[in-house]
Formats: structure tokens, C-alpha cells, sequence
DNA sequence: GTATTCTTGTATCAAATGTTACAAACAACA
DNA sequence: TGTTGTTTGTAACATTTGATACAAGAATAC
């Protein structure tokens, strides 16, 4: 059976109450299945035709390369939902293979009848819709970062953001590990462009603090 | 008014009849306006809370800069969708400025107008997750590719992909130029690239027919 | 206070790629 | 056939970044 409570914390549930979320699905057909430690739940390359939620436990998300190795991408657990991106759109299909790495219960959703769900509760939609529509955000976003080659580029992109129209300081919360393995870079490299763009006059580092001294030329850094 | 002839081949709006389309839009409100040439038809940052759909005419996208000065991003037309990535997720504002070039007539639809139209044709709802899911692949798609940092390990993926599991010849349709483009790389890199890997027994090329000889070895490439 | 661990700044060398330039192969066309 | 423009292969050199190592400063624990 399904379990409300833990329902009703996942991102496409979240602001229904358990009673709501029983009633609505008594009105669809839907499956309740449970793995044992290391069982397949799906496999790359699966068309996807129905939505995934782990109920209990954790699962493994992994990819096998053309070899047939596989590479480990990320872990989930419960009340995390399963690909959802991938449940619409043209390649539907799994991109990645799942196993349990616990006792794990999976709620499986046919398409049809999630559809069906989203016309019945406009809660249930604008989740959905929220949750497929941030990540298209942040993997623009992450793509935009990307785009940008060398390291001062991805600095002065990153400085400019934080400070915004406003300030002229900005002080990082990470340590400049964590922001070196942001920008896709090795900690020294980054240290040494830091170190170029104060001698150069465009920041004055102090730590965690960088003040921005000349806007405007930072700013032709991200044109050329 | 609106053009249910036009409105009906937009993704959105797509497999439905422009009967059907007249009798949707006469149960909501929205908002038809017009634009002369060069008008702004929103600036970027602007809350992205309605729908806004080309009738009639065409749009550029721009992005500007820190300092104030414009990018051009793409050029859009009718029966285009503006921004749908925009309209749900946390960030909600607009990532781009748009403005006419041509005299331009835009379909405006509040948020939760939108929000019905999806509950009441389950045509629109899927033809709206996937434009949004399709997009969020697209970008899944080219952000995995930009993760691979060598130009060696971008080819080898590619060409890994392009064969499948079967193939053993891959016929590029692109001139070796325009594959450069799309890797984010040089010309000359790209073929130097090439020339290496032939040398070492990797492929074997002529011309725009590239053969993989050896696919254990070309898939060590991508875990290194 | 002292030891330990984490963070930062810096240096050196190697590897990868960009930049520029040029010639050969190819394609389209008069 | 010859001409012109495009695509491809290749070379030399400059730039950027990665890899590794080490020392000094800062934070934390004891």
C-alpha cells in the first residue's frame, strides 16, 4: 500500500495533505513493488513510461559505458522521484540504471494515469511543473558557466553575478577548493589566476573577501 | 483575436483542431497585443508569469551584458512559444530581453489561466511537458558532452554515440569544420586530434567516413 | 600553548589547446 | 580545361591549464 505521509514530503506531492493524496489515489491505478539489497529496478535504455517514487529505502543511480562497465552517478532515497525529466520529451527512456542498495519500495505510476493525476489537482501539476522546469534552469545555467573557456572568464561571469548591480565586494562561502571543483578547474590554477587578476589591478583579494576595482573591464573579459 | 489556424501548429497547441482551440480560449482570459518594429516586448529579469506565444511576426532574444550592452541570442517566429522553461521553476523571470523585428502580434496567457488550459485538454498538458522535458534533455545531452575535457575524449564519445552498438563506420554529415563548432574547439585542434588518433591505430579516416578499429581501447578514453 | 589539520600562495614542468599560416585535395562552375 | 572557393592536413609557436610539490598562514582540537 501506499504511505501518505512520506508521500506528501516528496517534491510532486509536497503541499497536499495525506487524506487528499488517499483519496486521489484511490481514483488511479498504480503499483507498489518491492526489491531486495542490489536487485535491478530498471535498466539504462528502459523506455520510460511511468513515473518512479521511492517509498523506503535508497537506490543507486548508475551508468554503463559502451563496454558494459559502469560508473556510479549519484544516490537517492526516499521520497525522491525517479527520472523525472525523462517522462516526457522525445529519447523517453531511462538514461541511467537503477538498483536498490537497500530494502527499497517503489510506487510506479503509469504515465496515463499520472497524467490523469495532474488534471485532477493542479497542486500535483505546478510541482511537477516546478520540478522539470528548475532543472531545465539550472542546467542552463550550468551550461552557461560552461560556455565561458578560460578560468578569468569563469571568474569575472562568477564575481559579476554575485556582486550584481550593487556591491563591489564579494565574499565566498566556500573555501576555494569547493570553487575550483565548481569551475571544473584545479585548485592552483585558480589560486594563480586570482593572484594575475590582483596584480593586474581588476580585485583585491583578503581571504574569503574580493573587492571588484574595475567593472567595466571585467566585464570585457566574458566579450572576447 | 486569436488565429486558431496558426495557434494549432505551435508545440503547444499541436493535434488540436482550431475548432477545439476556439471553444479552449473562449473559457479563459488572456490578452492579444501588438508590437511595431524594435518595440520591447519584455526585458530580461521581468517576472515571467504569463505564457507568451508569436501570432504573427518574429522576435530576436538578447541577452546584455553587466555594463548594458546587447547580445543577440536567436531569432524566433509564429508560431514560437517564448521562454516555457521560464514560466514555473524558482527562478521565474525572463533570462533574456526580447524585442520585435517586424511587426509582431503575441498571444499573453496569465499563469494560472495556463494552468487551466492544461487541466482541461490533456493534449496541451503533454504537448507542454514535453517541450519542457525534451528541452532539459537537450541541455542534459550537451552538458555531459562539455564534461568530457579532452578533445580526444569529446571524439571518442561522439563517435562511440554515433556508431552505437553495431556500426563500426561513421559518416559524419557536418564538414570537420562545423564538428569543431559544436565540440567548442578549433579546426586545426580537431584535426590534429584526428591525425593522432589514426597514427595510433585508434580509427582509420577518409574523408567524412571515420572507422573505428579498436572500441576497448576508445572506451579507456572516457574514464581516464 | 601546542600540535594538528585545513587553507592558501607560489613555483616548476608537462600536456593540451589556441593561433596563425600555408599547401594540397576536392567541388562547383564557367 | 581552367578557375575559384571550400575543405582538409599539417606545421611552428604561444597560451592556458593540469600535476605535483612545498611552505606559510589560519583555524581547530587537545
Amino acid at each position: 500500500m501506499i504511505q501518505p505521509e512520506i508521500l506528501c514530503q516528496s517534491p510532486i506531492f509536497r503541499g497536499i495533505s495525506p487524506e487528499d493524496l488517499e483519496k486521489l489515489f484511490s481514483q488511479i491505478h498504480f503499483q507498489v513493488k518491492t526489491y531486495q539489497k542490489n536487485d535491478w529496478i530498471v535498466n539504462r535504455g528502459e523506455v520510460c513510461d511511468r513515473l518512479l517514487i521511492i517509498q523506503t529505502g535508497s537506490v543507486k543511480a548508475e551508468m554503463n559505458d559502451y563496454s558494459g562497465k559502469t560508473i556510479k552517478i549519484e544516490d537517492l532515497s526516499a521520497p525522491w522521484p525517479l527520472a523525472t525529466a525523462f517522462l516526457f520529451g522525445k529519447g523517453n527512456r531511462f538514461p541511467v540504471s537503477l538498483s536498490a542498495t537497500s530494502g527499497v519500495v517503489i510506487l510506479s505510476i503509469p504515465k496515463p494515469e499520472f497524467v490523469m493525476l495532474l488534471q485532477l489537482n493542479s497542486m500535483i501539476l505546478t510541482n511537477y511543473l516546478n520540478t522539470i522546469s528548475s532543472r531545465a534552469q539550472f542546467l542552463s545555467q550550468k551550461l552557461k558557466f560552461l560556455s565561458f573557456k578560460t578560468i578569468r572568464q569563469k571568474m569575472a561571469h562568477f564575481l559579476l553575478e554575485q556582486a550584481g548591480d550593487r556591491l563591489q565586494t564579494v565574499e565566498i562561502s566556500q573555501s576555494q577548493g569547493q570553487l575550483a571543483e565548481m569551475f571544473g578547474v584545479t585548485r592552483p590554477s585558480l589560486a594563480r589566476t586570482l593572484g594575475e587578476m590582483c596584480r593586474e589591478g581588476l580585485i583585491e583579494t583578503d581571504r574569503r573577501c574580493i573587492k571588484i576595482l574595475d567593472k567595466t573591464r571585467m566585464n570585457q573579459l566574458l566579450k572576447s
